[in-house]
This record gives C-alpha cells, sequence and structure tokens, in this order.
DNA sequence: ATGAAAGCGCTAACAA
DNA sequence: TTGTTAGCGCTTTCAT
C-alpha cells in the first residue's frame, strides 16, 4: 500500500501539496493538482484513514449496535441511518450483540479503542450499565433507539409504545371484542412496559376494568408468544382477542392457535406490533401497528450526527415516533 | 481521553513499560505491573487503536459487506462469522450495499482506507468489478460468501446449490410429481444458474425432458414470485408442483395461490430453498432446501483469518457446503 | 527490567 | 502557491 510519500515523489512535490490536493484544504495550482491526480491513479493510493484520524482525532465512523440482528424490526433502521450518514460525509457500519451485556461491553469497549466517532445504541437489558455510563463521560455521543437503558440520560428516538397500544386496542374494542388478553413484551424493558400501559389507558377510556388474568408477560420471542398463548386457550374462559406486544413472538401464537385448531377471526380475533412480511402469506392478514423502522434510523443518526458536530443544546433530546395502526382481516367487527 | 503517556505520568513509568504490561510482550516487575494497571483504572484508559494500528499495519478488523440485510437469509451467517472473529480476535463489523454496485464500490473503498485486514463479501451483481481485482491486488483478502464474483479467483464459502436442488426435485418426482415447474434466481447469477441445474439434473434422471414452458426467470424478490406464479397459473396446462428457488420469492408465490385459490399440496405442491420460519405459521408447512446459515459464515470467518495469518496455500479455496432437505406437508405423495 | 527515541502516515501551522 | 516540520498515540529496537 503506496503512502503520501510515494504520491509525493512520484508527482515531485510535497506531501503537504498532494494532502492539500486531496481534502481541497488550500489552492493548489491546476498543473501540480493534475501531476498529483495522475501519481494517485497509478500508485492506485488510497489515503490511510488510521493515520488521519489520529491527527484530527475524529474518524467520521458510526457504529450500530443492535441486540437481535435476526429480529427482522431491524434491517430498516440500519438503512435509514446509513442513508443518512453517507449523506453527511460518515460511514456507518453494524454489531450484534446478541442480547448479552457482555457481548455488548465488550463491543462498546472495541469501539472505544478504534475510536469512532458516536453509536446508536439499541442496548441488551442489563442493570450493569457502567460501560455506557464510562463511554459517555469520556465525550463519545451515543443515541438510544427503540429502547432507553435505564438510568442513563442520552439523546433516544422510541416508538410512541404506549399511543400504538392504546389505539390498537381501542380498534379492537371498537370492533365489538371485550376479553382482550395482552402476551406483552419483558416488563423490564421501557418497551414492555409502555406498550402494557397504552393497553390499560385503552381498556380503562371503555370502562374495562383490566383483568390481571388476561396478562401474560413474554419475553419478545417466539417461544414465549407460543407458551402463553397455549396456556391462556387452555383456561375455561378464553379471551375473544389477543394483542400480541410484537411480532416475533406472534409467531408463535399463529403456531399455538394451529394446533388448537382455532380460528381468526372467527374464534379469536389477533393484533400485533410489527409487520413481519406475514401479512402476504399468512391467512387472515393480521392487524398490525407499524413502526416506521426506516424513519427511526434516519432520525437517530441525525441527532447522532448533530450531536457529534455540536449543533444540538446540551440537554439530551428525546424523540417519539408515532406508530401506524393497519387494520385487517384478523380483528374483523364481531358479529353481535 | 488520556492517552499513554499520561498513563505513564501517573504510574511513574515509560510509556514502553505501559505498552508492555499492556500487551504483555515484555517482562515487567510485578510493582510496575500493579502501578500501571491502577493508573489504567484511574483514568479510564482505552489503548488508541488507530495508532496501534497505524504502527503495526493491522487493524484486527474484518467487514461483512451485504447486498441486502433485509433478507432473511444473512442474519445468521453474520452471527456465524463474528463468533468465529471473535474467538480469534478480531472485531466484525456489518455495511450493507443495498444490491447497488455504486454502494458497494464506496463502501469498499472506505474500508480500504479504514485499513481493514479482511473482507467478507456477498458482492452486488454487476459489470464492472474493477473495485474488487484493485482492492485484491493491494493485497487485502477478501473471501466470498454465497455467491462469486464472476472472472475473480478468490476464496470463497458457497452452498452445493446443485446439489440442493436437486435432492428437492428429486423428492418432488419420488412424490409422484411430474409436472414441476421452477421458479429461478436470475441467471446472471451463479446461484441462480447452479440451481436450474439441478433442477435438470433430477428431470433428467428420472428421464422427465425438462420443459421450457414450465422455466421461469424470477430475480429472488418477492414480487417476481408473485408475478411469474400468477402466470403459470393463468395456463391451461398447469402444473402439479412448484419449486420455488428463494424463500422471499416464495412469499409471492404464497400470496398468489392464496389470491387464486389455489389450495397446497392438494391442488398444487410446493417446494422452496429458504427457511423464512414461516413453517410455524403458514399452513401447510413447507418442503424446504435449508442452507445452514451459521455454518456458512463461521467457515467464510475461519478461511478469511487463515488467509490474513499466512496459513493457507496460495490459490484460492472454494467450499461447497451442503444444504439439508426438509420435507414437509406441502408436498405431500400424490395420490395415484 | 526499564527507558529513550525513531517512525508508522497523515494534517496543519509556519516559513519561504 | 509550495514546502518543511512538529506531533497525533502507539510499538519496538536499542541502550542502559
Amino acid at each position: 500500500m503506496p503512502s503520501i510519500v510515494e504520491v509525493a515523489k512520484r508527482a515531485g512535490v510535497s506531501i503537504a501539496t498532494v494532502s492539500n490536493v486531496i481534502r481541497g484544504t488550500k489552492r493548489v495550482s491546476p498543473a501540480l493538482q493534475e501531476r498529483v491526480q495522475l501519481a494517485i491513479r497509478d500508485l492506485d493510493y488510497y489515503p490511510n484513514e488510521l493515520a488521519r484520524s489520529l491527527k484530527v482525532k475524529q474518524t467520521r465512523m458510526l457504529v450500530m449496535v443492535l441486540p437481535d440482528i435476526t429480529n427482522p424490526f431491524f434491517p430498516e433502521i440500519i438503512r435509514g441511518a446509513e442513508d443518512c450518514a453517507f449523506q453527511r460525509g460518515y460511514f456507518l457500519m453494524t454489531a450484534n450483540t446478541d442480547e448479552q451485556i457482555g457481548r455488548e461491553r465488550r463491543i462498546v469497549s472495541a469501539l472505544r479503542s478504534y475510536r469512532v466517532d458516536g453509536i446508536l445504541l439499541a442496548s441488551a437489558p442489563g442493570k450493569d450499565i457502567s460501560h455506557i455510563e464510562s463511554v459517555l463521560r469520556a465525550g463519545l455521543s451515543i443515541v438510544c433507539l427503540d429502547r432507553t437503558v435505564s438510568g442513563i440520560e442520552t439523546d433516544a428516538v422510541l416508538l410512541d409504545n404506549v399511543r400504538g397500544a392504546q389505539e390498537c386496542v381501542r380498534h379492537l374494542i371498537q370492533a365489538g371484542y371485550r376479553r382482550i388478553a395482552i402476551i406483552t413484551g419483558p416488563l423490564k424493558l421501557l418497551t414492555g412496559r409502555e406498550r402494557l400501559r397504552g393497553y390499560g389507558d385503552a381498556l380503562r377510556e371503555a370502562d374495562i376494568e383490566p383483568d390481571p388474568a388476561l396478562i401474560f408477560e413474554g419475553d419478545f420471542r417466539e417461544d414465549s408468544g407460543y407458551r402463553l398463548s397455549k396456556e391462556m386457550l387452555r383456561r375455561r374462559r378464553k379471551p375473544s382477542a389477543i394483542f400480541v406486544c410484537n411480532g416475533v413472538m406472534t409467531l408463535g401464537v399463529l403456531k399455538a392457535l394451529e394446533e388448537t385448531g382455532m380460528l381468526c377471526p372467527n374464534d379469536i380475533a389477533l393484533a400485533t406490533f410489527d409487520d413481519l412480511m406475514l401479512d402476504h402469506s399468512f391467512h387472515p392478514h393480521l392487524t398490525t401497528v407499524v413502526q416506521p423502522s426506516y424513519e427511526i434510523g434516519a432520525r437517530a443518526a441525525t441527532i447522532l450526527i448533530d450531536r457529534i458536530e455540536g449543533k444540538l443544546p446540551k440537554e439530551p433530546l428525546v424523540v417519539r415516533i408515532a406508530p401506524t395502526l393497519i387494520v385487517r382481516e384478523s380483528t374483523r367487527p364481531r358479529r353481535p
């Protein structure tokens, strides 16, 4: 790999001149420009970003740290963030923690050593958040995504979970359902708690007292959807509708319904968070709270870069993004 | 961010000593070790990997470049590669090209400037592959994944596509189907061509002459699955079975079946590449050629690192991974 | 066992 | 306009 010195030699100029034509920092005569460009091409020269970063103390590198790259909810977020980063001259990559706080710590440490400019973080749940605190103290910018790290004050882009859940359950009520069960996310996650709150709000709004026997705490994984719905369908007093708090769990619920031989929406209505591309193939099509994932990613990246570039006031900025309810057949109005 | 100098000062030693205790390169007396560790902790010091990399000319950074992070086929590959990389002391991240060769070029350029040690590449299709050639010439290691870049000789980990398709179609034939249609991938992709070949091989093996009217060239996207199966189902002489060459297109096929009111497997049998987690929710469960994605990722990373560390003979190493056929209800044996 | 110092490839302040 | 040079934070050779 040639260095700037070799380029300079070949072009017969100083390294400062090479640097100037590359970065356009200073005026360089057309003749020299030409010669330098030629040398660069001839040598197939790529500036060493490590050296540059070392000098200017910024890498223009951003990393999105995700808990579970397998969750189909994330890819669009990445795309949104990537597009935004690129437009503003940053480079964005992705790293995966597998929901393990230990891996998250390791990754964050590595990113610190690589001196990335900023981190987009959907944190794995865990009580030991010292790695986040210390990275923040060190002056690295972090924007939380989808979930916050509790106990940490930082910029964040979150879905308006309460509202999404509320609108969805409200719709179920209007469609004539009253015994509405919920399969929540883990209640140690803010996301989990907020969606449960929206559920409760909608019920009380319609003067229905939330029934603890209809509240099932899942963990956002497929198996919990399966297990919990099996359990609820075994009961004598079954619910007339289920509201599932994320898409992956819904896969489990569908499996349980199939095994139980229950038909949706005739035997039981179903509404869920997250579109999983199932709408095409699964029958009936599911009523869904859709998150604008691309926008979430783009907003988060925008805030991160604004923060890095010092364009934001000191206080943490927390943005709530509104979801959209898409009504489909799985919640067809109930025959009276 | 403190530097090694500050650590040295605080510990009252030279920077060489600090470096030695961090890297364990040389013996350091326990007393000094202690003092250095303390200083590191006190200052919350993270070694500057940029500076280190600049000096030692390696970053221990690997990047997987993917064409479409939205395709559920990739996440497991990432996990496999990540685990392997981590075990061997490398750090792996992911970047996304969106199937656009232009983006791929930009990303590869950036990675070159960042001086990453190696690239795992599932290349976007495109005829201008100069960026790959030049990066290879520069001595950077690349391992191709899932698809090769045609015209380039480099290490690769590929699925045994011919065999996967052949076994699948062979199974259909044994189950009593004879008019078997195929929805292929883009035939400009090796993957697309190989799966078609396996299909043909299986037919000829059973003395069935492949019928051009049953061969439909798709593009691995959902819409082509939808469109092409609509078209074939409109024909007077319908096929008795469809073999779909990837999972995403199958979503489209299912949609078409539903709209046409055709039932599987009674009206038509269905077999497909790639498990999309649909097996739980979609009825009937689909006969599938499953790719061992995790293993593909892990193998690729292993080869890449071995290559980087000079442990491989000079010739490109091409590994074929065997898929597994999982037979489910969608290809139930035909009533005679 | 410890330290001094050169140098990795670049930018930017300064000189010419 | 162009060039010289110090220095970014680290590793490593060579003295001590």
